[in-house]
DNA sequence: TCTGGGGTCCTAGGGCGA
DNA sequence: TCTGTCGCCCTAGGACCC
């Protein structure tokens, strides 16, 4: 049977179900159809959630006002295990790789493949092959879409996802049939690439559906909705615009935190912001760049009202293009300085560097260069951190003794990345 | 008391040289 | 020499994604 009758290559998008929520699953099987929800970094909101639990908790829920919601309904809270997500994420990954030679990795919890228009393949089959695959090898449930462009296939991924008893979790837009019925289902709100503040914008007007966008004229869309509106009405209309994006270097690196508690102290906003800046010069050399910019940005808390407001950024050009640890530490620290001022209490702060350049082909400069003998010391440094253990090797200007602690209170173990947190299984 | 983090892309608008 | 205009570059900020 040939299902490609739009005779175009087709895209699949895979997506992971509440990927958080099922990988947590993975290893406490007993939650299984139980409301599961995980939280933001230091507890602070809901970030994924079960589908049981979607029924009791909005997305972006802050925890704090949550908790009697949390007990009433039972409700099993996860603080944010990263390390677990990011190797169930690689290995979903993987194999997913193994069934089209197109792969574009979307973010943790979905990815792109490409099928070439010569491969007459039943896509039904194929969505369900894949499906059964990755649920057999890892635990994690995934949606399949299939259609001729990116947009479409992440329509068809929803209707795969919304209507999983009646599609099994996979489903094909390949007709002018499927495509229409699709887009009128589908709300504007609910359109990848258009956003809250556009969604009212579009309803203002009467634009209430997917297909009512891909009946405005190109003008308007251009004129409001830039460029990028333009793009995805001809994606919805079955044009394929955008492609796979192949995997490219980071153009910016950011370290940014919400404090566990405010601080008001310059000393230890000081602290902090210098271990922002050596986090992102280790990210820097892993990508084999330097940096020519870098950004420190401190707030107070915007949710307390009632305390004094003060948000202030500075962005620095380098004199010279660097990825050392002390070098950036110090370029942070002295636009710290310039921003900081006493008397506010601070709740967050970062460290965002852009504009880079490859580490060797950064130029020299007449009179001021980065140090030398930076570079064999941060190598040094680099294997001794991936050797016993990440952060072993701080800056003095770190805190040594003291480790920051985010809120985490509800912690699984990361089972598949540390070898004391693995599962025994008894004889 | 307690509300995440890390990215990308696009446009408007100003400065500036031809 | 003065003025207007065009195009380029840069930046800040908005909007989006997960």
């Amino acid at each position: 049977m040939l299902l490609n009758l739009f005779n175009l290559p087709m895209f699949a998008l895979v997506d992971c179900n509440n990927f958080y929520a099922s990988c947590e699953r993975v290893f406490r099987p007993e939650l299984i159809n139980k409301p599961v929800v995980v939280l933001s970094n230091n507890d602070g909101c809901v970030i994924a959630r079960s589908n049981e639990a979607k029924k009791h908790i909005p997305m972006g829920a802050p925890a704090f006002k949550f908790e009697k919601i949390f007990k009433q309904y039972n409700i099993n809270v996860f603080s944010s295990n990263y390390p677990l997500y990011g190797d169930m994420s690689n290995r979903v990954m993987t194999i997913l790789s193994g069934f089209a030679p197109d792969i574009e990795i979307y973010s943790i919890d979905e990815a792109f493949l490409k099928y070439g228009k010569s491969n007459y393949i039943n896509l039904i089959d194929e969505g369900l092959k894949i499906s059964h695959i990755i649920k057999k090898s890892t635990g994690i449930p995934v949606s399949v879409g299939f259609a001729p462009t990116k947009a479409l296939s992440k329509v068809a991924n929803r209707i795969a996802k919304k209507f999983s008893e009646r599609t099994n979790s996979v489903y094909v837009i390949d007709n002018e049939e499927k495509r229409i019925k699709a887009l009128k289902w589908l709300a504007i709100e609910d359109v990848w690439g258009i956003g809250r503040k556009n969604a009212k914008k579009l309803r203002n007007i009467n634009i209430n559906s997917a297909y009512d966008f891909t009946q405005l004229s190109n003008e308007w869309i251009k004129k409001y909705l830039t460029i990028t509106g333009l793009r995805l009405k001809r994606e919805l209309q079955g044009l394929p615009t955008l492609d796979l994006e192949q995997y490219v270097e980071k153009k910016s690196i950011a370290t940014t935190r919400t404090f566990e508690k405010n601080h008001s102290d310059f000393e230890q906003i000081k602290e902090r912001v210098t271990t922002f800046a050596v986090s992102n010069a280790e990210k820097l050399r892993k990508q084999k760049s330097c940096t020519n910019t870098i950004m420190v940005f401190l707030h107070t808390n915007g949710h307390r009202k009632d305390l004094p407001q003060y948000s202030k950024n500075i962005v620095i050009k380098l004199p010279y293009a660097t990825s050392s640890s002390i070098e950036l530490a110090k370029f942070a620290v002295d636009g710290l300085k310039t921003i900081y001022k006493k008397g506010y209490k601070y709740k967050k702060a970062g460290v965002i560097v852009m504009d880079f350049v490859d580490e060797d082909k950064k130029q020299k400069k007449l009179f001021e260069n980065s140090n030398p003998k930076h570079i064999d010391l941060m190598k040094a440094v680099d294997i001794i951190n991936d050797t016993i253990g990440h952060g072993k090797i701080k800056l003095g200007s770190q805190d040594l003794k003291r480790t920051w602690k985010m809120n985490q209170n509800s912690l699984s173990p990361r089972y598949t990345t540390r070898l004391d947190d693995i599962i025994r299984v008894k004889a």
